[in-house]
DNA sequence: GTTGGGAGTGTAACCGGTTACAATTCCAAC
DNA sequence: GTTGGAATTGTAACCGGTTACACTCCCAAC
């Protein structure tokens, strides 16, 4: 039960060999004749023996490991965005620390504990306060994902001008005067980010910019958000992310009325349930598996010492559905 | 950038001391005077020193880090499940591994191979062939979550009284004669008994127990369902937990129906979603973060030598909400 | 018959901590 | 002035791997 398992030294004895020779068995590299290879193997089969990460990792100083650090885990966002990181990082033999900090108070010193565990971290933005990325970033590699502009040495991001594009969308093409916007412009860059694009849009065309409705990014937080939103007497909510627009959109046919006859409601990422809901969400399609792939591969780069550069744009794209009152 | 920490020898050599009182004095053990303590001490602080995790845990020969091993990470459930983990593990100051298996065809290498890096690890029912399970259970300790019999040596689930107690407020109190069953009894164990349960509830009051719907357990697959639920004319559809329901109820009332009208809708796990929408969701509430934290604890003994009951039940509790026609 | 070189193997140092044990110092008590 | 014991500190072994280097064979080429 508790962890009985063989060392190199014991193997070797029972193969009577050296520990060298084991190891060099085991990882087939250097020369070790036929006769010898069988008979460690032999023993290595017999007692089902895997050398200790511990000391492998002592002695490789590497701990082939990587961690991910997120506000939290729920959602297919996360989800996807992790699906993109081990796709990197599994075939390379990596393993992945998942944290979700949860804006827990006590999130530094997490991070500060695990990446003594860690060869490096890749940190998506809003989850921890920019001056401990910086104390991490000065003494191990990490890549930031996400728009966060300053503490960051490399950041991997996906391009805003379709965020831009979609509200122009609908003040332009659907002649719509009053939206809501649906986030917290200060919970996280992206957040800012998209907020800042709100107001540009409008301000193009020479409109008041409109009231945003701070909240959270969880489905959970669209479906609070609904009572306001309807109360105000909108003709479109701009929805920080999917879910959000999901769960406010889910309130607002529960409550008997229609999308987007009575609210259009729009999202961004693009998730799997906005293509398959009725009516279908207009939103902004990001490539959140190939932000978690490529921002694990720079950070492996980093570990190998590559230079790496230090912005990366990944590209979105306006997906219009039915939401916004586009046909489908 | 790259590992440039110091050492125990360096601090030590830097402050004149020798490396067993460095770790004395970072560990707070032993007895030091107050003088060698200072000293030591601003070393530390200048350098910026913490151990290496590796040195330490071989020393310990200790990881002082577990495994929670899940077939996915999307959705509220997980979450709510690795909240309860990390109440735990994060006090103790253990880190947590969460690995989302996905069904991989290499979970099984993938998890012997995490297994070298962690004290133990607690595996959700349906991850993973039951030969592996007993295979990592051989040589680890192991906690089972979920009503997984065989191959577990300690189990940690939930009463599923209360899941045949809803099917039969269907059918005794609501009077309903055609439900679907939304889920996968082949999927996972947690569905298994579900399955049974629904059949059992019928068989109680002499009914024929309905058809099946096979999908998965996320909000997609809910919706997916609807085309199939809706078009064969049943009265109500129990789905395998509560993301699917959503999803099912979301592609209902988009399509201008009404719930429990046209069709009740229950779930199973009361996540926070259900008790927001509206119409209120009825389903199952089952404690998932005292899931997580109880087999979090049982492991944290079990690494510990202490004496570990096999299986451990929390209950679970029927809440009726508007959903299946109750007033609310 | 030497010599040279490659293949096979072992020895021992090292990665970065912890800790048993020994050694030293200091002081109080006799 | 001894002696005994507690407090402080250092030495060195150990955790479990990897690998530079040295050593021993063996065989072909001169």
């Amino acid at each position: 039960m508790t962890d009985d398992r063989m060392s190199v030294r014991e193997i070797a004895k029972l193969a009577g060999v050296s520990t060298a020779t084991v190891s060099r068995v085991y990882r087939g590299v250097g020369s070790v004749s036929a006769a010898t290879r069988a008979k460690v193997q032999a023993a290595i089969e017999q007692y089902g023996y895997r050398p200790s990460h511990l000391g492998e990792a002592l002695a490789n100083r590497r701990h082939g490991a990587l961690a991910v650090v997120f506000p939290g885990l729920s959602g297919p966002y996360f989800a996807e965005l992790i699906n993109g990181v081990e796709s990197v990082a599994v075939p390379r033999q990596v393993s992945v620390h998942v944290i979700g900090t949860h804006l827990r108070r006590e999130a530094p010193d997490e991070l500060l504990d695990v990446a003594r565990r860690v060869d490096g971290m890749a940190i998506h933005g809003g989850t921890v306060p920019k001056t401990v990325i910086k104390e991490l970033a000065a003494r191990h590699p990490v890549v930031m994902i996400g728009p966060d502009p300053h503490p960051a040495p490399i950041v991997v991001r996906t391009d805003h001008q379709a965020f831009r594009q979609l509200v122009s969308h609908l003040l332009a093409d659907h002649g719509l005067r009053k939206l809501i916007f649906v986030g917290n412009p200060a919970g996280s860059p992206d957040l800012t980010e998209r907020w800042d694009a709100f107001v540009a849009a409008h301000e193009e065309l020479g409109l008041r910019p409109g009231k945003q409705f701070r909240t959270g990014l969880e489905q959970t937080h669209g479906v609070q958000a609904a009572d306001e939103v309807l109360a105000g007497g909108y003709d479109g909510a701009v929805c920080g992310n999917d879910e959000t627009a999901l769960g406010l959109m889910m309130a607002v046919l529960g409550r008997g009325l229609r999308v987007p006859g009575d609210l259009v409601i729009t999202g961004v990422d693009d998730v799997p349930m906005s293509s398959l809901v009725s009516p279908g969400l207009t939103t902004v399609a990001r490539p959140l598996a190939e932000l978690g792939a490529t921002a694990t591969r720079l950070l492996l780069d980093l570990i190998n010492g590559a230079d790496v550069a230090p912005e990366t744009v990944l590209p979105s794209r306006l997906v219009r559905r039915a939401s916004c009152g586009c046909e489908d």
